[in-house]
DNA sequence: GTGTACCGATACGCTTGAGTACCGGTACAC
DNA sequence: GTGTACCGGTACTCAAGCGTATCGGTACAC
């Protein structure tokens, strides 16, 4: 692959020419990343993001200018839909498989918004990123499955649990690891589905 | 009221005599708990809570010999059930009260929580003076309400929903700032208990 | 080959905050 | 009254981390 493959907005500034690869901003985008889930973001330092991809401080303050906007650049370059895609036919069915994918990526996830939980607040930039990347497109997904399961008249439309679904799914997920100390797996996401979800909703 | 009134432990240690009254000490602690909401753990100082207070950063040391450990203790301080004592007959009474009075608290605590997210998983005690004084008397209270409607037969046994009425509850209201970026309040709670968490439990 | 300019390394300035030391004032004990 | 010792204030040390500056090496363009 040529070396000026894909630079899209929000990775190295298109104006300026980097030496650095998108492969090689992606190790710095994980680095960052797996720096904050394991030590939060406060904690995160430029020169342990610098070290551990073995580059110098000056590199990442050359292609971002400050650390919340590495940080906001890596959560977008981040940003991918667990579960899109996902349409077997039946609401009941489409919520099972979104808990079975939800499962696999709910501990990196649920760190990484546990970790800037915070952070959040004091940046607006970062606030943005982080819907973008890890919340936004998983709620869009959700409503999508569940305008289908009413446009297919397996639930009313105004069902009254209908707004509270992406929040039952996303708080279980979340609070796993507060209640219980482990993360929700896939077996707890879908049995989860089965308990509560579907009951709520009128679908036995 | 006398001076020397009502040392528990978790305070000032009984066995040096401090001129600090538990009034005093509670501001301290709700001076350093309302900073953590607003700024965060990692950016709460010790300079920050004496300014506050009015008091000098010498105090706060001598009582608590780090800033983990001063945390710690107000959030043990802190500590109270803020749904014990219902007991409505029903099942659905009890949660809609729960609903109701969790509302009430929802943003102070909600924030808090956010905020130490990170940092308990640092430091063992905060983690165990979180748990503490946030989680664990809440479920306990939780899981009373709900042993006692099976009591009653209103649920039967081993009903699946059970064991997810706990993390439905709190993730609900964890998470709503993040979907909607308000704090559940008692309305919003309420709605959610009618449209929810009783149909999962099959009490209409 | 020659030159440009980007990379990595290192060193530095600067700010912030934890925790300590010291010092007068004063409240309470007796 | 006298003394103890605790409070508040200030000044300090020390460490960490952000962001900057500088400098050789080197890859790539031409």
């Amino acid at each position: 692959m040529t070396s000026q493959a894909a630079d899209g907005p929000d990775t190295v500034a298109a104006s300026r020419r980097s030496k650095i690869t998108p492969e090689r901003e992606r190790e710095f985008f994980d680095a960052v990343l797996e720096q904050i889930r394991e030590c939060g973001y406060d904690s995160v330092t430029m020169e342990g993001v610098a070290a551990s991809t073995r580059c110098s401080k000056s590199t990442l303050y050359r292609q971002w200018k400050t650390k919340p906007q590495f940080v906001a650049a890596a959560l977008r370059a981040n940003r991918r839909v667990r579960f899109a895609g996902i349409d077997t036919g039946s609401l009941a069915g489409d919520l099972r498989r979104a808990a079975l994918a939800a499962g696999d990526w709910s501990g990196k996830d649920t760190r990484l918004l546990q970790a800037l939980g915070h952070a959040v607040t004091a940046d607006q930039e970062l606030a943005r990123a982080l819907r973008e990347a890890l919340v936004d497109p998983e709620i869009a997904a959700l409503e999508e499955m569940l305008a289908r399961g009413v446009a297919r008249g397996e639930v009313r439309a105004g069902h009254p649990a209908l707004e509270y679904i992406p929040a039952m799914m996303f708080g279980v997920l979340r609070v796993r690891p507060v209640l219980s100390g482990q993360y929700a797996d896939s077996d707890y996401l879908v049995r989860f589905v089965e308990a509560a979800v579907l009951p709520a909703l009128g679908l036995t």
